[in-house]
This record gives structure tokens, sequence and C-alpha cells, in this order.
DNA sequence: CGATCGCTTGATTCCGATCAACAGGAGTGG
DNA sequence: CCACTCCTGTTGATCGGAATCAAGCGATCG
């Protein structure tokens, strides 16, 4: 990790003082340059509900769950995060959510008080944080569209397309999580999930290579909401 | 509706030209300065689903629902907006969800094209846009674990408990929605929600002086999430 | 006044949760 | 190596909570 005045320079390499403002993709991009990297085991907490938030973390490999466990044990994941994908940073100075590995990971982090002086000279630095946390808003917005209207089917067949979607862009996915992780996304139980997948398997929607691997059939990959 | 050469006088005016930068609130707390107002009633639609989205919006009195209909009619609500709340600005430039009136409304407009410009020269401007989406996706979380994790019982409390504070910050609300708003909110049928509030009634866990009347008992004024 | 709307209540159905058992690996240690 | 356990995933049986179907009530409105 390094100190914020490294970071500085850095960002002065990054901005290109005296060039041209910085374009999309200046600090997420270049969170390579500018900070760490660590690396998680499969269900290793990344960061805590409730704990401070003085890092943003990006995937380089691997996948992260991003939840809230209530008292009683029910659990929800909002997210998954991917490689590539940016996650942990708040409005706020505390984590609204806890991080986990759903694999072995490897996540880069830069510190939060770089970003913010950053953000404080740099208005371009703003607006990318901001067009983040704006569609991040729009994945929650589809996700309480799914939470709130489809059945557990409609939930599966959502959730399998948009892995395909993200991870390949085709119509083959190797999934990162565990049965329990897509339940808790989808607001199912595992067996609930278990039972879909199999269903859609043997309606021949979708084909089981292996229990994580699965392919899509054309409707599924092309249709709308309803499988 | 006035000019964009118009709103930009009122921009310095509101900025202040010359002295300290911009507040927080100085674009949001002076939609009033520099925008038009509309009437809408009752289930009126204030913009649609895919629709351009050109104007930024703040409810003046009344109230908005935000939402999205399937093609089949199931209906999701991502949001209720109330008093003094703004709404309909996005990152792109079309509306992912639709608004309409829940009871008759004003709603006070600027001009997309107005805010971009504030938001282009002003970077104070930009970080309140930030802060108010992510806002937004704070509380479309702790929405989506209502959806995922909670009973039917648990929902309507949890949503009577949120009105009660967002509305008169005590223990008493008049509701301005109806029932079915209600349902498609929380995720369920009106005969649930409504089922749900006469047994909390009969419990005595809340009070009903109209079925819009709603008054809290202590243990749900200020319990945790499970009633 | 009838008609519509918002809300409630009752009867029944059904989807997904729960409880339970088991199969196939993967890793561990003798 | 095999026996062992642990973990993940699947499947079956049953249960229960919310959806659905249906009816009725009071208020508001044309």
């Amino acid at each position: 990790m390094q100190t914020v005045a490294q970071a500085n320079s850095s960002r002065q390499l990054v901005a290109g003082r005296g060039r041209r403002p910085l374009r999309v993709d200046a600090v997420f991009g270049s969170v390579e340059l500018i900070g760490g990297h660590m690396s998680f085991s499969r269900n290793a907490e990344i960061y805590g509900d409730e704990e401070p938030a003085d890092y943003l973390y990006k995937v380089a490999s691997g996948a992260v769950r991003i939840c809230k466990v209530l008292d009683d044990g029910r659990r929800q994941i909002t997210a998954f995060c991917l490689p590539d994908e940016i996650f942990g940073f708040e409005v706020g100075d505390v984590h609204r959510f806890a991080a986990e590995a759903i694999a072995d990971s490897r996540i880069l982090v830069v510190k939060r008080s770089t970003v913010v002086a950053l953000a404080a000279r740099n208005g371009d630095v703003v607006r990318q944080l901001w067009a983040h946390t704006a569609r991040e808003l729009q994945s929650m917005q589809e996700h309480m569209l799914l939470l709130g209207c489809l059945s557990a089917r409609e939930r599966v067949v959502a959730f399998l397309r948009m892995m395909a979607k993200r991870i390949s862009g085709g119509n083959e996915v190797e999934l990162p999580m565990a049965r329990q992780d897509i339940a808790d996304y989808l607001g199912l139980t595992i067996e609930t999930v278990s039972r879909s997948i199999s269903q859609l398997a043997s309606d021949a929607t979708i084909g089981l290579r292996t229990s994580r691997h699965i392919v899509l059939g054309n409707r599924v990959a092309f249709g709308q909401l309803n499988a």
C-alpha cells in the first residue's frame, strides 16, 4: 500500500498535468497505478457491515458478493462484483453492507483519501464517481423488479441470462458462486434454486455441463423477461 | 418555464459570484428560483418509462410514485417521493421508470439542460447530484433487504415505520397512498397488505384512526426490523 | 339514487419454504 | 491407498404463508 504522497505523484501522472482534463476511467482505470493489491481466499471477508470505509476496491480476479445479514441469520446479497468491477466506495464514511470473496480473489485497493483528494481537485473524477453510483442504482432498481414481481423460475432465468451476459457475453457461463449465494441474491432458498435449475435443464431450456457450467438455449439467451 | 439563459443568470445569483463556493442544496434548494411548476391530479403520469429525461422534478405538495410495469401488468414501485424531495434526474438521457402522482400534486420543474450546464461549470453541483444519487442507492439497498428477506407482516411494519419517520417524524401517519400502491411497493398483494394492517391493529401493535391514518405503538415506533 | 372506488374479510389454492435424506467430490489423515 | 469427514448440490415429502378467487361494506361522486 502506498502513501498519499506517492499516490499524489501518481495522480499527476494519470491526470497528465497541463494536458487535457481527466477522461472517463481516469480513476477506475488507473487503480492499478495508484493502489496496492490483496488476496482473499474463498468466503473471506473483505470488509464488514458498519466498518469504516477507508478503501476503494477493484476485482482483479475471482468474484465478490455485497451483502447484509439480519440478526436472525437471513441474508440478502445485493450485488456480485466480477473482474474489473469497482466496489466499496461509499458517500458516507461507513460501509452499509459487507463484501466477501466468493472464490479465491485478487483485489486491487486504493485509499479512499486518495480518491477524495482527487475528487476535490478534479470535477471529472466526481462525475465518474457519480456515474458509477448511478449505474449501481440502476442495477439495484432492476433487481428490485425481480425481487418484487418475478416467480422463482423467472428469477433464475433472469439471473442466468445476466451472468452469461456479464461473464462471457455469449450463451455459456461458468458460475463463480455457490447455489446458496444465488439463492440469497434472488430471495429464494437453495432448494428452490436447485429445483428451478433442474427443471430448466429437463425442459431443455438450459444445458448443464456441470452444476456450475450452464449453457443457455436460444429462448433464454435472447428472450425477454419471461422464459 | 424559463430559458437556459435566464436560468444561467439565476445560477450566478445562487452561486453568489465571487463569494464562497456553492453550498449543499444550492441546486436542489433553489429549484423554486430557476424552474417552473406544474399540477398533476391523482394518478396522472408525470413522465413515462423510456421517455426522454428532459426535466428534474421536486415535489411541492402531494406525493409521487416511481414505478415500472411489466408486459403482463405486474407492477413494482421502487420509491415514493414526498414533499421537498427530488426525482426524475437520470445519468443517461432516458427515464428508466415512470413517475405518477399518488394524490393531487404540485411539482416544481427544472430543465435538465440547466442542471447539466450548471454541473459542467461547477464541481459542487456534481457533488450534490452524486450525493443525491448515492442516497437513493442506499434506500434501494434497504428496500432490497425488505423484498428479499422479510415476511409480509415485517414488510408492512417496516413500511409504516419508514413513512411515519419521513412524514411526521413521530409515531402518527396520514398515508398519502392507496393500499394497492403499498402492495406494489412491498411486493405483496392488496389483500395481504390489508390483512396485515388489520392484524397489527387487532394486536394493538398499531392504531387505525381511519384506513389511512395510522398510529404506531411504541414497539413499532422504536423497535428494530422485527415487529 | 345507482355506480364506482377503496378497503376489508372469507374460502381455497398453490408456490416456495421447510424438513429430511442422499449422492458425488474434495480434502484429510491414518 | 482407503476410510473418513465435510461440503455442495439434488431430490422427495410435507407444511405454511401469501396469492387467488369471491363477496360485501362504506364512502364518494355523477
